[in-house]
DNA sequence: TACCGAGTTGAAGGATTTCGCAAGTGCTAA
DNA sequence: TTAGCACTTGCGAAATCCTTCAACTCGGTA
């Protein structure tokens, strides 16, 4: 195979390893939304944005078309709320665990 | 919480935005394996394979512990898993879309 | 036509990551 | 104690990513 699938994947998340493009995907999971709004709600230049919209494109994990003066942006598949979703999981998972045992140390652990 | 959500989770992404560390946590779906043999999977050297799994170690994804002369590696959460089969999905739908355009546009020979 | 708002693109820089080598730690057996 | 396997760590060099500025395209409007 040409990209081996291993690879794939590893771009796959990396594209999802910005905040801006995180927040992005957030967003459109309501629906498609103009640039315009994502810029009012991300607060950050219009020209980063566009960095990022346009890396999220490349990835294939937003679509865009124009709607008379603005430019609308839509996620590709409904598949991406769901790895959003897994994310939230783990994030859970991984951050109780973290805390847990910060909470250890915290308290004076078994070896100091 | 003294990091935004949306940064903790595009971190979360990063981690898994390289190859080595996704077939790391790939192989351990399947249990806790020794450094051994993640080596011997995974063809990189042994200095790099170390240094990528301490990343999923500081992220907090996979723990290790010394077993006789071993280190042994397994996923901290069996959440993991649950984001690694969302991927798949997504990646999925996402080259599919992609091939169908590679295909339209090309007509022609093998390549690449 | 000229102009303006909405987005995009290209390029330069600075900041992060990644990689391989060399050196170091830990455990076990001889 | 010495040797040797199993890993890890420190450290530059190279590759990659991110951000910003300036210039550009596209629609709508006067």
């Amino acid at each position: 195979m040409s990209v081996p699938l291993y690879q794939a994947k590893a771009e796959l998340f990396r594209t999802l390893g910005h905040p801006v493009r995180i927040r992005v995907l957030e967003l459109l999971q309501d629906g498609p939304k103009p640039v315009r709004d994502l810029l009012a709600a991300i607060d950050v230049e219009a020209s980063n944005l566009s960095q990022q919209l346009a890396v999220l494109r490349r990835a294939g994990m937003v679509t865009s078309y124009r709607d008379g003066p603005l430019v609308m942006y839509a996620l590709s598949t409904p598949d991406v709320a769901d790895l959003l979703a897994a994310g939230r999981r783990i994030l859970g998972a991984v951050l109780t665990d973290r805390d847990a045992l910060l909470d250890e140390l915290r308290a004076g652990g078994p070896d100091r």
